[in-house]
DNA sequence: ATTCCTGCAAAACATTTGCAACTAC
DNA sequence: GTAGTTGCAAATGTTTTGCAGGAAT
């Protein structure tokens, strides 16, 4: 759960981006914060906790940016927002989300049998897949009983 | 490609809704154009060429209400807006969206292969899954060949 | 009648952009 | 030094909401 810098600073050479502090800051809250699917909003508060003064343009701008690079995985759970998480170790995610409609809870699920449906329908389609997402919805486990009970 | 009337009247009135002239308006418009992911903008540019003078704010409450009662089915394709499709014969849908990341295209993709990766997240994870929300994302065969010369 | 619905305008959010000052390389 | 970056404030775009008048059952 790090991040190689060497790689890094490579990364960003590449496309002449320059490492400020402030984008090693937000990239250090999802290195901080594994697991979360956090929002510009979400890292924006993280930061004034810290009382960091970096801008929410900035965190608009750096979350699009590591998007780019493959560094953060950009995703929306429905909720009107977009959210992040670290690709980790540059693999494309092995994992879906289940997101619970009645609560909103979103759980991880590690799984790699889409890798053969995405060989199917890329072969079916005519379309060249770099990347998929799928998300499940239901009820939790929690909200199972209660819409039982 | 039909919406079945006494169906449409029941559903309304279990909960209790009002079948109003603005919401089979609104309904018919999706009738009308199978297979288009339509926002609520969409929708609205639609009905004022049909010089419809229903609201905006009507047509957002509309495919809300008609979203929640399954009529439609709400998804995003990451440009910002929530787009709507009917849901066809009340069935849960089988088909995917290829999405092209150089040109915007979303294509449908039928296929029921998820359904047993449904039952096997369903039973190792604890989740009641109702539905699911499958993504593919890469270039389309026009992009591609852009990409290639 | 009563409850729900509509249109309008205003408000609420999420996100983007223009710009002058600043900084990593 | 220069190209890229930042913070701020203003602008944009989507969606929601308050409310008074209107319509479906």
């Amino acid at each position: 759960m790090s991040i190689n810098m060497t790689d890094l600073r490579e990364k960003f050479r590449e496309r002449q981006y320059k490492l400020t502090p402030q984008r090693q800051t937000i990239l250090q809250i999802f290195v901080d914060h594994p697991d979360k699917h956090l929002s510009a909003e979400d890292v924006y508060d993280i930061l004034r906790q810290h009382a960091s003064d970096i801008g929410l343009a900035t965190v608009y701008r750096t979350l699009e940016l590591l998007s780019d690079l493959d560094i953060l995985q950009k995703m929306e759970f429905g909720d009107g927002c977009n959210r992040y998480e670290l690709n980790q170790n540059n693999t494309l995610h092995h994992h879906h989300h289940l997101i619970c409609i009645a609560c909103g809870l979103v759980k991880e699920f590690e799984d790699d049998l889409l890798e053969t449906l995405e060989t199917v329908i890329a072969r079916k389609s005519n379309f060249t897949i770099t990347d998929h997402q799928v998300k499940f919805y239901g009820y939790c486990q929690e909200c199972q009983k209660k819409r039982e009970g």
